[in-house]
DNA sequence: TTTAGCACTCGAATATGCAGAGTGCTAAGA
DNA sequence: TCTTAGCACTCTGCATATTCGAGTGCTAAA
């Protein structure tokens, strides 16, 4: 990250008000304007004088000679890390986004879809959220149903509580009490290992059991190193009039990119919310976009993502408590519900989070 | 449906050129383009005679006086419906979409995946897929696996070949093998039984098993009448420059939108595949844009849809053809995994349609 | 270091003129 | 009765010119 220049807190103040009006209005701002609707007490030469030296910095930008400013990238990133972390989501807001999680099913999916339709409207932006996933997924349960002739329904419950079904085609048609017996070997022998220890162990089995053993196998492969298993997006509608989020819708339909863009970004393995903007130079897919990530889970352990992605004209304080906020709820979730490890097992409700601030 | 007013041959020809080269240039078409660009046989005055019939009769407009004329929605419908039946996908075309089909995994979920993609690409539209599901959803298969605490895993398996996972807090700590037996229980109990039928059999049960048969009722009520269960959106990207589609996208993210239209398309109960122009006056959302849908699945009894949206200016053939396509080899692999009255249980491997015209 | 004053620049909005594509209509021809 | 040629008319799109206003940079004084 580059290095970000010393400002003097007058021209700090005037970066935070051209970027405050041009989240607002949309249009460039000028000196004069700056002046009279935010009741500077210098005059509109002063601020020029501010913005010149700000626009030298590369904070500020003018489309053209004698234009109002506008936000820069550098200015953006500037401001939202000077941004306090306890700017909070009014009270009735939060009451309401808990309200919807707490009528919702016990299970991760509705969970994640809640979450990404709550972000996609309170920021009103495009939103995801990813399933969390172990770094290493392992095995759970196991079992084969029989269907009609050889065919064979089997559904593997991973320990990140995902359920993964694969229709299977035997050699012969065998009674479900076989399979049953199958189902229960492998179980005992397999539960809680991940995908080395099962392949170690794959010369013990007879034929059927390997042959099934394989599809599990595959299956473990791929939702392991973090492909992403499972994502929900919401509100893209909402991005939809913003110029130059073509490329972000992009983004978030084909999953190979976001998968690329979340490895690098995930792997800088910062715990908090995390802000792209414009790509930083490294997502070509970005320009002109804003992306707020946060990790939710076990952090390192097991996690998943949810993010909002919007025009880099954004309101970044309201839109960095959004997903920091929903972040901590679901991460209260899957702490409760799904961690194997869970150290209370004794409450079985809903995490409230009664003790937060009241606004 | 508004009935149609006969035409001559040579107005039909000329609706349909008007059409094809709208569609194919975007820009408003005259007497004399049609003329030189087709080699008619007739004068450009001929031409505009016939073309000021269409006019008034519904089938082309003009922006202004003396601009070139555009097909209007009733044109479009009138020529889709003189679309032969006949026309088909290239055999190239075919053969690769095939090919993807057959390296999919054998799962309903990928498939949908994999024609939700298939079709946005083909049809260079946007497009949906939704889950088959039968009319009355039934019981398949049950199975609760103990977690942490009193907290159980319960996944069950509908005769759709979905299969819906629950978390579930009991009010005690019980064992895996209590839990298995009550799992047993009530797949004895219950198997391809519907909800009604459970429903009456509430009685029989002791308290556990009431609570949990009580889940289960839930889940096959909220999967029953049709209710979208889950759908698979695909190449949004590709109607992102269009005008007025914007409405159609509203309506790709929202369930219940979307849920509303597929129910009265459906219920038509056309076999075939249904165009839908500008919304047919019935939905404001889809007003400038066209919706190709068509059924897969077993007719009537399990069915879920295939669909194509994009701008009322699309190539219907094509469209209509791939919509079609695609369908059918849904319905296919559909019928030979997932019916449970599947008459040939024989053969495993995908089905092949190698009898298909060769182009 | 801040401020007032002033000339300058550029974009957005508005008006004007022109070329081209297309129409409608009429009268003559098949 | 249907088709065709001819012609006047209409309207868009494009380029050019003009004005208006917001905003800047610079300089000199406080």
């Amino acid at each position: 990250m580059a290095e970000l220049q010393p400002l003097t807190d007058r021209q700090e103040n005037i970066l935070a008000l051209v970027i405050k009006a041009y989240i607002e209005t949309g249009h460039s701002v000028g000196s004069k304007t700056l002046v009279e609707d935010f009741g500077l007490e210098v005059s509109s030469a002063t601020v020029r004088n501010d913005l010149n030296v700000l626009g030298e910095l590369g904070y500020v930008a003018q489309l053209h000679t004698s234009a109002g400013r506008i936000p820069t990238e550098k200015g953006y990133r500037y401001f939202v890390q000077r941004l306090s972390g306890d700017f909070h989501l009014p009270l009735h807001e939060r009451q309401m986004i808990r309200h919807q999680f707490h009528q919702a099913r016990l299970d991760i999916e509705q969970w994640m879809k809640l979450a990404a339709a709550t972000l996609a409207r309170t920021a009103r932006s495009a939103s995801f959220v990813t399933a969390p996933v172990a770094r290493a997924n392992r095995y759970r349960h196991l079992q084969l149903i029989s269907t009609h002739g050889r065919l064979v329904l089997m559904i593997l419950v991973l320990s990140s509580g995902e359920v993964k079904q694969q229709m299977l085609a035997l050699a012969e048609t065998l009674p479900q009490s076989r399979l049953s017996t199958v189902a229960d070997r492998l179980n005992s022998l397999f539960v809680d290992r991940d995908y080395d220890d099962i392949l170690t162990r794959l010369g013990q089995l007879d034929t059927l059991e390997e042959e099934v053993t394989r599809l599990v196998l595959d299956i473990l492969k791929s939702t392991d190193n973090r492909p992403i298993s499972s994502v929900y997006r919401d509100g893209l509608v909402n991005i939809l009039d913003d110029e130059g989020t073509r490329h972000a819708i992009h983004l978030l339909e084909e999953r190979t990119l976001l998968a690329g863009v979340l490895a690098e970004t995930e792997a800088q393995g910062s715990d908090g919310v995390q802000v792209v903007i414009g790509g930083d130079g490294r997502w070509e897919e970005l320009r002109d976009c804003t992306m707020i990530l946060a990790r939710y889970g076990v952090t390192d352990d097991f996690y998943g993502t949810v993010a909002v992605v919007g025009p880099t004209r954004m309101p970044y304080d309201r839109n960095v408590a959004a997903v920091r906020y929903v972040a901590d709820l679901m991460s209260g979730f899957v702490y409760e519900y799904y961690s194997q490890e869970a150290a209370k097992p004794s409450v079985v409700s809903l995490p409230t989070y009664e003790d937060e601030p009241s606004d």
